[in-house]
Formats: structure tokens, sequence, C-alpha cells
DNA sequence: CTCGAGGCAATTGCATGCACTTTTTGCCTT
DNA sequence: AAGGCAAAAAGTGCATGCAATTGCCTCGAG
């Protein structure tokens, strides 16, 4: 029915409903538990449930959400201890993408590293947190790239994804902008200095304080263990 | 139509055929860049073209197989250098689960860790090459477990499942197998000493020699670049 | 009042059908 | 004979329909 989808970008109708559901996912839009009734995500989108269904699937493949059998799906609930795990396995994946960037950056790689990282101190300086977060991301991206392995960018890509629900707030916490870009700089330092073995550390102790600052909110933002139905 | 499935496990029919198609990609009967038709397989499983079409758009979220839209799906193709940035993956993956059963392993898990692997020593000395390679297989697991990391434990068990086509027949090289015990054995030694780093190390140089060892049939075994075209 | 069985509404799972895109084939032109 | 165009064939993408399963609600027994 009707011309065309208006909202969301291009792609087929699944890959639309992926990005889209993913998205709420990955923004908090939809919270942990919630439950995902393809009928109503079909007619919040103008689209008959098929791709929905093909969406949740794969949605449930990536470990966004997850999907009882005849029970309809919810938005993946992750307990504390695989939480936990998660940001564990960012901080190792981190700590390999600083190392062989390191060893591997092209030489304009490491500028642009440098440059950006340098400019976003004026951030720091005018506690811009939105901003910040967002030279945050560009950061940090550069890293996983930077390490010129597709496999380890894709695993590091998609755990960060899988973790943006539980980090948002982390530049809430007074002072967490400063000290996140003094961390940075140690990256950055270890970098330039092309010492693989420190960078991995410094990003490896990063993530591990990110961890902790998350954790706060994480625990006051879901506290009932189960998922609740409304 | 027909009343029960027959084939295959039991789940809803889209995990029966996930399962089906992943495990025929990963066993190399389905080779990479053959192509999926959805009329085919669903008539080779005796079910409709809906979760057939679900099925090969999870297995595309998890990086079997590759969809082109309205162009059909084809087992993925791995270019030689995403193959070398899984194997790198799957080096730093191991070092990091065998680092961390160093350091976490329960006593219960580091003694049947270690009499699996004394007792695997016998199928070497009687070149009993499948049987060795299941041990192998177990092997791994048991490291990817000890890690006591659930995310660690997906990724790893991921990447290994993706690599698998291309490791097969690793242990048709002569001598592979003592070497691969070998190896094997000082991983164990650096675990049981409770020494991470020399496990973690032990563990990437296994693969990387593994890595290598595949490589040849890689190379003798995919000649093409691109996806042949019958 | 509590507990359990049975039936009903709601929702998921799968099959089928139709529209649209891509690919192939056969014919015409140069 | 080769190239290009067009029409048909094949195959994918999505919508809809129906069967099956689940969860809820009611009703009855203890």
């Amino acid at each position: 029915m009707s011309g065309k989808r208006s909202l969301i970008r291009s792609g087929t109708t699944v890959d639309q409903m992926v990005r889209a559901i993913g998205d709420r996912i990955v923004t908090g839009f939809l919270r942990p538990g919630e439950k995902l009734d393809e009928a109503s995500l079909a007619a919040r989108f103008d689209v008959s449930r098929t791709p929905v269904r093909e969406a949740l699937g794969q949605l449930s493949a990536m470990g966004l959400v997850e999907r009882r059998p005849n029970r309809g799906a919810i938005v993946a609930v992750v307990t504390q201890e695989h939480l936990a795990s998660m940001f564990e396995s960012m901080a190792e994946l981190e700590a390999i993408c600083a190392r062989l960037s390191a060893e591997r950056m092209t030489s304009s790689e490491r500028r642009a590293l440098e440059v950006e990282h340098q400019a976003s101190a004026r951030l720091v300086r005018l506690g811009a947190e939105e901003d910040y977060e967002y030279f945050n991301t560009e950061f940090h991206t550069r890293l996983y790239r930077g390490a010129h392995n597709a496999h380890i960018y894709e695993m590091t890509v998609m755990t960060r994804s899988r973790l943006a629900p539980f980090r948002r707030a982390q530049f809430m916490l007074p002072g967490r902008l400063a000290k996140s870009w003094q961390e940075h700089d140690a990256i950055v330092t270890a970098i330039m200095r092309g010492d693989g073995a420190a960078a991995g550390n410094a990003a490896k102790d990063h993530v591990a304080i990110v961890s902790e600052a998350s954790a706060v909110f994480v625990v006051g933002d879901q506290p009932r263990a189960g998922p609740q139905h409304p």
C-alpha cells in the first residue's frame, strides 16, 4: 500500500526495520525487557508483519533482542553478570585496537587522531557534554579502524552498540569529562610513540573506568532483575 | 504440509533452518560463493520460503551468508584479507581466553583440562586425526569457558565457526598432530602455573601456526577471488 | 477464599500469493 | 556476425491469511 516508506533511510524494508528498531534499542528509547509486539511495530512503521519479524530475527541473532518461541520478543535483558562480561570484553577489545593502532596506523591516521583529540580539549573546557560525546565516539572509532583488522572492528563496534544503552549517562558524572580526556591523552601519547603495550594498557584502564562510571547508572536504571510487564 | 519435520532437531522451523544451513556452511558442504536459492532450500527441507528467508537473514547477520538485495544470497565469500583478519582476531581472542583461564579457572576445571589433554596424547601416538580433532575442539572450548566471560565466549565461538570451513584440513599436514599437542602442552603448563601472560602468548602462537597451516589449504581450495557463477 | 481445569481472546509461526526487480533469451538492426 | 534491445522467465520482497500455541479469564470444586 501507499507509495514510498517515508521515514528512515533507504535499503530493503527489512533493513530499515533492523535499523529503526536497533536504533531505538541502542539509544535507550526501547528499554531492556520491553515487549516488542509484531503487530504494533508493523503498524507503527506502516509495513506488514513480515519485515518486522525478519528484523526481530536478525536483531536476535545480533543479541539486541531476545526471542521466546511462541511468546514474542523483548528487548534483550542483560544480567549484571553478562553486562560485566561485556564491559570486560570491551576493555580487552579496545586494548587490542589501541595496541594494533600503535603498531599499524599510517602517519595520516596518527595525525588525524591527534588533531581531533587536541580539538576536543576545547569542549572539555566548555563542559560541552553532548559535543564531547560525539568526539568521544569518533575517537574510539578511529582506534578501531586504526587496528587495520576488519573482524576485530566488527566485533568491537557490535559490542559497543550492545553496551550503548548502559553507557549513555557516563558524562553526567562530575569531572568525568576532563578525566576522560586525560585518559584519551595517555592512549594518544602511547600511540604516537608507537608503544603498543602502553597504548593497550591505557585503553584497557580507560574502559575499566567507564565501566565503573556506567555501573552507577545501571543500578539505578535497572533495579528489577526480570522484565517488567505493563 | 504433512505432519512433522523429520530431519534436524527441535525448535521453531526457522531455528532448524538456521542450524541446517549454518551447519552445511560451517562443515564446508556448502562452499563460499555458492548460491542459496530460497525456493530450492525450501523444497529441500520441505518448508515454505518464509522460514528459509528468515534463516538466511539471521545467517547474514552472523556473517555466514551474504545477501544482495533482490539478487539472492550466497555463502559468504571471505577475501584473503578478511580471512587473515579473522585468524588474527582468533589469535587475540584465544590469547585472552588462555590468559583469563590461567587466572580464573577453578581447580576442577584445571584438573579436567589437564586430564583430557594428557588423554589426547594417546591419540597423537596412534595418529588418529579424526579423534584428535574432536579432542582439539574440546580443548579449545574448555579454554573459552575457562575465561568465565560469557561475551568473550560468544565472540570466540562465533569467530571459530566462521573460520571452520578454512581450518578443516589442518591436521592432514604431516607432523601437525604432534606439534599441535606440544603447543597445547605449553598452554596447559602455563595455565597450571597460573601464569596468564605465558598462557596468552602460547595460545596466540598456537593459533598463528594453525593459521599458517590452514592458509596452505585455503589457497588451494579457493583459487578464485570472486564468486563463481555456474 | 484458594486452587485448578477448561475455554476464549490475543499473538505468534508458517504458507501462499502477488508485485517488482533482475537476468536471460531471442530477435532485430547495423 | 556482433551488438543491442525487448520481452519473457526466474527469483526476490512484502502482504495477507490461517493454523497453532500461549496466556488470561472465568467458573466450579474443595
